[in-house]
RNA sequence: GACCCCAUGGUCUAGAGGCCUAGGACAUCACCCUUUCAAGGUGGUAACCCGGGUUCGAAUCCCGGUGGGGUCGCCA
């Protein structure tokens, strides 16, 4: 039974390298039949955020990634919070102790802090100098009460190898990786030691997270050897770097699944764009959901090169799923930005209806609120350079006649709406564009947009005559200026 | 700096020695369609980091260089 966790540090939000980590777990999860699992590393409580463990657990639910056990749900492998596991660390860690595979180290973090330094002038790899590994078992020291930190015994000879399931084993010298701490002086376990115990009480058959953990996993397999425990597999998976090519920060604008909700992306498409940053379908299929994905997800196609996020194709990828998804679903997930524009669904036409007509020309759900604004709320400005270019002199005579002709329809549909703007254009002996445009305009303020007539349709008779007519007045009062 | 990973167009990628005149997607440019915009269609610009090997043959294998990234914490 394959069993994958994704086990992030409640400090902050689920930002994308999370997301996609997560996101491979859980389609490896899938694949596999097996289960994914949501533990929280939060043992360092000086280090922890407020509200950051359910942030975390809102933007992988709205992903879709659901987890089979976890802190919320339980599971048969529990407790799912690190903090919670303590009693478990401290035996393990008397364990190495006991056996001499680890020991007591006394000095002070300004000590650690010289040393360091004088490492670096002399250009020496910074590395712990094992001053205290040799202590005597009758070191006074011991019953002196002077704080210490648990340090692993790294043999000093002799390969580590991590055999990873994306790049093939890869080797470390133990002497360059120095006597790392296990344990800090209170007493709680540092990461690299709890994982271990934690991966391994969970049953987690499959270790796969983010290449900055690479370097640190020869340091936790010493752990498994020395706890004498079997290890899991280990798969690295690449960064996602900035478009600056450097790791991802706050300087780098939007990089929290939150943020790109707020900006309009929707969940499905971001889950979807995180699915091809590292990896890609057998027959460079893109567009799929996380089941057709989970079929085809395998570690194997895993790219082993760090890959920049674009936010181009994601707002491209985002418009697919904006014409693709249900319209109960897109309405749902505009509801929030229909209400920053100040739109008042009720007032209007039908949203669906609305959302119909404007989903294709909209690559987030802004942009969508944007584009249906006009049929809730009646235009305040029009576009300027719509403005010189489409009305003039002419414009007010011609949008009451229009407004007459179009008040005069019994039938108010596409066609019919076509046929007057046909009529009226032929009496005039203009062209049919010359009379949509200025109305476009006068009616939605903007120049770009669904066909008018379907426009016009979904916006209704009386509301079509009434701006028709509310325009040309703002041009006769001069407060729309026409070209001359 | 040491150690580790990586290297196909601007970006995401296909490619597991001959199928490659290097394929797809986003972006970009042009044209078509057209009541605008978008969509769609057609076409174009654009890449195997460099140098050595191995081989009849290398984007694919090996070595070196260069470049990028990661790790070196009483963070995870």
């Amino acid at each position: 039974m394959v069993r994958v966790r994704y086990a992030p540090s409640p400090t902050g939000t689920l930002h994308i390298g999370g997301a996609r980590t997560a996101l491979f777990n859980y389609l490896f999860a899938r694949h596999h039949h097996g289960r994914f699992i949501l533990r929280v590393e939060d043992t360092d409580q000086a280090r922890l955020v407020e509200g950051s463990e359910e942030s975390m657990m809102r933007g992988l639910k709205s992903l879709g990634l659901v987890w089979d056990e976890g802190p919320d749900v339980g599971g048969d492998y529990g407790p799912y919070h690190q903090s919670e596991r303590l009693a478990r660390h401290k035996a393990a860690l008397q364990q190495l102790l006991d056996a001499g595979q680890a020991y007591r180290c006394y000095c002070t973090p300004e000590e650690l802090a010289e040393e360091r330094a004088r490492q670096e002038a002399l250009k020496q790899p910074p590395r712990y100098s094992g001053k205290c590994r040799m202590r005597p078992q009758d070191d006074p020291i011991h019953t002196s009460g002077k704080p210490f930190v648990v340090r692993m015994k790294v043999p000093e000879e002799g390969t580590t190898v991590v055999q990873d399931l994306i790049r093939g084993p890869v080797t470390f010298e133990n002497r360059i990786l120095g006597d790392f701490v296990l344990a800090k002086s209170d007493g709680t376990p540092v990461y690299n030691f709890a994982v271990v115990l934690d991966d391994y009480d969970m049953a987690i058959t499959h270790v796969i997270r983010g290449e900055e953990h690479l370097s640190n996993t020869p340091k936790q397999i010493l752990v498994y050897q020395a706890l004498n425990l079997d290890l899991p597999a280990f798969a690295h998976v690449p960064m996602i770097l900035a478009p600056d090519h450097t790791k991802l920060s706050k300087r780098h604008g939007a990089t929290s699944v939150e943020e790109y909700r707020q900006q309009g992306i929707l969940p499905e498409a971001l889950t979807n764009y995180l699915l091809l940053l590292g990896w890609s379908a057998p027959d460079d299929t893109e567009i799929m959901t996380l089941e057709q994905a989970a079929q085809w997800f395998d570690l194997d196609r895993v790219q082993h090169t760090a890959a920049i996020y674009d936010i181009k194709k994601l707002e491209w990828m985002n418009s697919q799923y904006l014409r693709l998804l249900p319209v109960d679903r897109i309405k749902e997930a505009v509801t929030p930005f229909l209400a920053a524009e100040g739109i008042v669904p009720e007032s209007g036409p039908d949203l669906d209806t609305v959302i119909a007509l404007v989903r294709e020309r909209a690559r987030t759900l802004v942009e969508l609120a944007q584009g249906m604004a006009y049929f809730y709320v009646r235009p305040q400005t029009f576009e300027a350079k719509g403005v010189q270019k489409h009305f003039d002199a002419t414009t007010p005579e011609r949008l009451r006649a229009l407004a007459e002709v179009l008040s005069q329809l019994s039938t108010w549909d596409h066609d019919s709406l076509m046929a007057a703007y046909d009529a009226e254009a032929a009496r005039l002996e203009v062209k049919r564009a010359a009379l949509i445009h200025p109305s476009r305009l006068a009616v939605t303020g903007r120049t770009v947009g669904p066909g008018l007539f379907e426009l016009l349709e979904v916006l209704g008779q009386k509301e079509t005559v009434d701006r028709l007519l509310e325009t040309a007045t703002a041009i006769e009062n001069g407060h729309i200026t026409p070209t001359p």
